[in-house]
DNA sequence: AAAATTAATGTACAAGATACGTTTATTACA
DNA sequence: TGTAATAAACGTATCTTGTACATTAATTTT
């Protein structure tokens, strides 16, 4: 729900349209989920997406993106339309609507002290505390669309930083799924989508070998994006 | 757009909440969109889905089933959401969002009396004309989901009468995918789902030998519908 | 120089998708 | 009554893709 409900004065019969982001972040092998405390009535405090209404004069996408920035600092970000939560009682006190949207982003990228000024926090998907109103659901949602979209579009991509090893991008799709995976058969299948760019660097974090970093080829990327193929994994 | 403008005395200041429904049947081996004139201004007379407002007091799904129902008496008919429709600017005059809805409905059970009465028409979805705003879009963006969609779920079953034969089946999902099928590994492919209970009458509508009717084994098709299957096609 | 650690690789088998032509049941009509 | 016409029903061989599985390689630390 909006964040700037007091801007409003509230009627009773009017519809309201919010927007809710549900935004998504991959580090340290988990799935993340940035949240903030409601800072308005009603039920102020309470863990909540980070939302807003949409202004008369915006676009919904445009309205999510606003709000994506303000908090993160963010723009040109993964982002898409869940669906809309409509229920006629879903908000107490006032009739709102609201359309759920999620965002996949680089959790390096993010602006950390704007973040830090609006109390957002990000959570381990399996620690997400309680939220408002059908924000859980929001949730449940969003994960569920990602886990489908992953099999044929290349979404999983768009949460890891520009260069990233293979074992880090299985490790993602592992969070996604929340399986394992054979890393003799992910490794031919994502190299057999002709997409990745194998560099001459390593990255030494995770092993004393060293893992070689990778990046998109953007024009193949791109033709994956539009076409779709198969992920389907074991 | 919504069909009952004239009943609300239109503010400038307020956002306003629609639905539409994109209508899908199947006939004599052809998708059909069913849509109407618009009876109200601005755009009297233009071809338009079928909409309506969202109530104060009605859930978004519910308002579709609403208008469904008024125009083709049908109801417990598939509707899924597709996507809001919320620029800015799509409403000339008024701020109006639309929260698109597709339904697939068994062309020969709506009440033909009741579409005639609201002068609503069956089109090919060749043929549809212009229609007002972004329904066209709208059209378009339900189809590219039917063929998604129709690859992990069997939806398209929802088209068919109670009773059909795997000709007409493999018809449906010829026009749905917009390419011929091979018919032995359609059949092969279609039985090895184990949903169809065959019955021991024939259709002779179409051939002088017949072809065997089947209908659905709901335990089963309940099931697939739930954990999807895959139905790619060559 | 030995131990520890994660990255990188290949192959055999199973399952599923694809391509493709002939026979069968029935009706209409000569 | 039998012959022609029509769409339905069926099976197989091949190719492609998915799956299961264990060893060696590169590097750092001690």
């Amino acid at each position: 729900m909006a964040a700037e409900i007091e801007d409003y004065y509230v009627q009773q019969d009017k519809m309201y349209v919010a927007t809710d982001c549900i935004i998504f972040g991959f580090d340290e092998g988990n799935l993340k989920l940035l949240i903030f405390r409601r800072r308005v009535k009603p039920l102020l405090g309470s863990w909540s997406l980070i939302g807003s209404f949409v202004k008369l004069n915006e676009d919904v996408g445009e309205a999510a993106k606003r709000v994506l920035k303000e908090i993160t600092g963010l723009e040109n970000v993964f982002m898409e339309e869940l669906r809309t939560y409509g229920a006629a009682e879903r908000d107490p006190g006032f009739r709102c609507i609201s359309i759920g949207q999620y965002a996949l982003i680089r959790i390096n990228d993010y602006d950390k002290e704007l973040v830090e000024i609006h109390g957002a926090h990000w959570y381990d998907l399996e620690e997400v505390p309680d939220l408002v109103l059908d924000h859980n659901t929001m949730v449940k949602d969003a994960l569920s669309r990602i886990r489908r979209k992953a099999r044929y579009k290349p979404i999983g991509f768009e949460l890891l930083p520009e260069k990233f090893t293979i074992p880090q991008l299985q490790q993602l799709y592992e969070a996604i799924y929340n399986k394992k995976i054979d890393s003799r058969n992910f490794r031919k299948k994502v190299l057999s989508l002709n997409v990745l760019t194998k560099l001459d660097e390593k990255d030494k974090y995770n092993s004393r070998r060293g893992a070689y970093l990778y990046k998109f080829d953007h024009k193949n990327y791109q033709k994956l994006q539009e076409f779709g193929f198969n992920f389907e994994i074991s």
